[in-house]
RNA sequence: GGUCGCAUAGCUCAGCUGGAUAGAGCACCUGCCUUCUAAGCAGGCGGUCCUAGGUUCGAAUCCUAGUGCGAUCACCA
């Protein structure tokens, strides 16, 4: 039980006690820090069912815990605000309960239904930038923050391997490509991406010597010869065409291998993969089943519809009157399959920008009325986009922060900067290197997780990414110091943390204030898993290191510390901290050094 | 035009179900490295919480209207 919950339960008995009245609930907070106290108990709520002045009720409430409750050893009234003041036998005991778990934080698994992310979800025809990072890290994170929550997780991506974006390509490199193939120093996500930019080049040419013609802008746009040809190769590939489906196979098969290395770079994970080109087709079985049971319309001209008007929303097309699927179409079929795929499976959740929000609001609503009873259980991760000071980035005019150069950058400046603090000389060449990765990428990570989702990032190439302050760096150097600790108090006295430490403790503010810290991570952990949000985790992480780093810098640990029995407790408060930074820096995916 | 989202310090962001004098980081200014890592600590400066109404004992938070920015409303994905 947490020490609210127990709190609560005794100040419905001081009520039930003093004026034979039933709370609802009481309202807590933490007590501010100029006031004395742990936990404030908020009267003024209390105020709809006992009537008097709060102050008052707020110092008999307050005697009643005294007199009842052993945890508490003292309050002080201010205004309608009780401040409890809880015993240190209580936070000391807490600490003892976690300090050897490892795992402390993370649920249990519980015994119900699984959930699948889905995440990433490129197109095959371009390089994952910028944008992608921030859809990868937030569907990673917010997976494994499911996991840590206690359910099963599964994740997923849905690939969009064809349609007209991969044709374009592919024209361009039978054009142009003089059979040009993809080498260790160039990957084929990015051979495969400049054919993409080589074909809109060439066909915006087009389009002009067409308007030079006399054609208007419009009607060019349609007829370029290069479009048309596109067009047609999409036909052929619909069609099962033997060449041309086999430079689609070539082409993607080159792009797969360039994103798994952008993937393991970024130091993401997938459990299962879905293709369009599998998928497309069994959204057409689903519609033709909804057309039977009257969830769809046809049109005269044989397209089919579903009328979502009397839910305020729009007529939404499922099929195209020649048959063939769209976006929508192929989404249902997805899911359906997944649900049959992976049973177990009792919602998911789509990590995709928030441009799509009105696509998932139908989708989950088509679902709906086909019957499935997972619908309700389907949720839209919409993320803000990630736009330059330029605007939006265009993968097709090549303004685009790459993600694999966007790494390696940020690596570099690792490097450049642990070269100035002048750290790091007795590491050897690999080391070095692993560091400046960890320390650069989770830079990169976390300057991304800490925002909320729902708000889009204005990234400025110009501006370096932060590595100090409310940075990843910051709390990576704290996780290193605390390994130092533990190695310097393990040789100058031979302590471990797992030492026992007797109850002559007088918690000082700052030993108090890092427990209460770690008093929160399970229930963060709880409710970033309910809003999706892995920036309460990265917040969550931030304060406690600026709590640790205080404590650190204002009390003697080890060194300067005479009392044994105080450097075994504060040993083992660095080592559970440490611990818990780990735990929550696992779940957003960032690693933490032993050294740095 | 309809719908959805966002708006807090010069900049980047926190602020949970309404609660005390709105908090961090960066930047700027002061101190602190012959004890465990200064990517740090201690402190200072900095606010019309977009505007106007409303609900409430109490509003950055909830409601209404407006302003600004973004997205979306395709037989594109």
């Amino acid at each position: 039980m947490t020490l609210q919950e127990t709190l609560e339960i005794h100040v419905k008995a001081a009520i039930k006690a003093l004026f034979n009245s039933e709370l609802e609930s009481v309202e807590f907070q933490a007590t501010r820090k100029e006031f004395a106290g742990d936990v404030t108990v908020v009267v003024f709520p209390m105020l709809r069912v006992v009537k008097g002045n709060p102050a008052v009720i707020g110092e008999q409430v307050g005697q009643y815990l005294l007199d009842n409750v052993d945890l508490v050893k003292g309050f002080n009234v201010v205004k309608g605000f009780l401040n409890v003041e809880i015993s240190d036998k209580y936070y000391l005991d807490f600490f003892k309960s976690i300090k050897e778990d490892d795992t402390f934080g993370f649920a249990k698994q519980k015994d119900d239904k699984a959930v699948m992310v889905e995440y990433s979800s490129p197109n095959t025809n371009k390089p994952l930038h910028l944008g992608h990072v921030r859809n990868v890290l937030l569907g990673y994170s917010v997976s494994e923050i499911l996991k840590a929550s206690g359910k099963k997780v599964y994740k997923t991506q849905i690939i969009n391997d064809r349609g007209i974006h991969i044709c374009k390509s592919m024209l361009a490199y039978q054009k142009f490509g003089n059979g040009e193939v993809p080498t260790e120093d160039f990957k084929g996500d990015k051979l495969v991406g400049n054919y993409y930019v080589k074909f809109d080049q060439a066909y915006k040419q087009e389009v002009a010597e067409l308007v030079t013609q006399g054609q208007s802008e419009e009607d060019a746009k349609k007829n370029a010869p290069l479009l048309l040809e596109a067009q047609e190769m999409l036909i052929k590939w619909e069609a099962g065409d033997e060449d041309v489906v086999a430079l689609w196979k070539k082409m993607n098969e080159w792009v797969y291998a360039g994103f798994d290395v952008t993937y393991k770079n970024i130091g993401v994970d997938f459990d299962a993969y879905y293709y369009e080109s599998n998928t497309y087709l069994l959204g057409k079985e689903f519609v033709a089943e909804g057309l039977k049971s009257g969830v769809f319309e046809e049109d005269p001209d044989g397209s089919v519809w579903c009328d979502l008007t009397e839910d305020g929303l729009d007529r939404k097309i499922v099929l195209r009157s020649d048959g063939t699927a769209v976006y929508m179409t192929q989404d249902i079929g997805t899911a359906i399959q997944r649900i049959k795929d992976y049973p177990d499976v009792g919602g998911m959740v789509y990590t995709v920008g928030n441009e799509q929000d009105y696509h998932f609001k139908v989708l989950f609503l088509i679902l709906k009325k086909l019957g499935f009873d997972w619908a309700k259980n389907l949720f839209h991760l919409s993320y803000g986009m990630v736009d330059l000071p330029s605007g939006k980035m265009k993968s097709r005019e090549g303004t685009v922060v790459d993600a694999d150069d966007l790494i390696q950058e940020m690596t570099d400046t690792a490097e450049e900067i642990s070269k100035e603090l002048g750290k790091l000389e007795e590491y050897d060449e690999d080391e070095k290197q692993a560091l400046y990765k960890t320390i650069g990428l989770g830079a990169l990570k976390y300057y991304i997780l800490k925002v909320d989702p729902k708000k889009r990032i204005l990234f400025d190439p110009k501006e370096s990414i932060d590595f100090q302050g409310n940075a990843a760096p910051y709390i990576q150097m704290a996780y290193a110091r605390i390994q130092s600790i533990l190695r310097k108090a393990n040789s100058t006295n031979g302590i471990v943390a797992s030492d026992a430490f007797n109850d002559a403790i007088v918690l000082h503010e700052k030993e108090k204030q890092l427990i209460k810290q770690l008093e929160q991570f399970p229930e963060m952990i709880q409710s970033a898993a309910e809003q999706h949000s892995p920036a309460l985790i990265a917040n969550y992480t931030y304060d406690l290191v600026k709590d640790f780093s205080s404590f650190y810098q204002n009390l003697p640990i080890v060194l300067g510390n005479e009392d044994v029995n105080s450097q075994k407790f504060r040993i083992s408060l660095s080592k559970t901290v440490g611990q818990t930074i780990k735990n929550a820096f696992q779940i957003l995916g960032i690693e933490v050094p032993e050294r740095m």
